[in-house]
DNA sequence: TTCTTTTTGATATAGTTTATCAATTTCAAA
DNA sequence: TTTGAAATTGATAAACTATATCAAAAAGAA
């Protein structure tokens, strides 16, 4: 039984509610996706390069934007370039970051995820995920 | 004197700062571009295009690009585009997104904003801005 | 006005992601 | 196990966004 059963599992659901077909190249895929916290396409198309020559870039780009739709990834778009997040890694935590020098600090508050929950509910919606950046100065920075 | 002597102001000071000049387009796309709360640089493209037929588009880019440095805009990348808002539009809108069909709504909640100010003080941090995205289905989706 | 520097518009180029399509693979049914 | 319809893949063309290039035009100080 593979360490990424789970998610595997998770996966193969989509995939028979979908009528998709589970194929050696997105078990492939999904197994060094699980790996990272998040990757871009092309890092994974070279990182994979390496046990599969074969494995095209078309295909590493249908199926992480697949992994999005089955829940497992989130699309982000950084710079000019996408980056597709873990999910599983990912836990409930947000960052505050520095623009002064790139410091990254995560943090959890339970009462911002209620207020956001309240308002999605307002405008009838149903969250799945969230993304919150707080940009600013760190206290060194500032001085 | 136009209805935006302040945001031209902040532009001329940037203008002076660094050796750059004051010309009919950049006065042009500000004005355009501070009746928006946001917008990108083809939309902006089109929508000039009607005033003045040879606006190119790569002055746009420049021009928006401009904006950033001199504070006025902030780029945001949202979706495959560059969203450029409007940094004078004071109060700060959030997105609520919609994974099904991609419906865009946005909100603002004070709560939210006084918790993260919160959370980046107790951080030693000082927001300057932030990024809050909230991905879910909305009503008609979820059916 | 003159002259130097910057800007512009048109377009080429770079770089990322999606579309296309013949060949291959999957998987359920026979 | 074999068959066959449907989905997937790999290679590559195409679409798209944004930046680079460069001759011509405009800005602005002298």
């Amino acid at each position: 039984m593979s360490k990424h059963a789970k998610e595997m599992g998770i996966l193969k659901e989509h995939l028979e509610n979908h009528q998709l077909k589970f194929t050696r190249q997105r078990e492939l895929i999904l197994d060094a996706f699980l790996k990272q916290e998040h990757i871009t396409a092309e890092e994974m198309y070279h990182q994979l390069a390496r046990k599969d020559p074969h494995l095209g870039l078309a295909t590493i780009y249908r199926t992480l934007n697949l992994f999005c739709e089955a829940g497992l990834a989130q699309a982000r778009h950084f710079g000019t370039q996408t980056q597709y997040d873990n999910v599983s890694h990912k836990g409930h935590h947000d960052h505050l970051i520095c623009t002064g020098c790139g410091k990254i600090v995560e943090f959890e508050n339970c009462d911002i995820e209620r207020l956001q929950e309240e308002v999605a509910t307002k405008n009838g919606f149903t969250i799945t995920t969230h993304r919150l950046e707080l940009y600013g100065l760190c206290s060194r920075c500032r001085h």
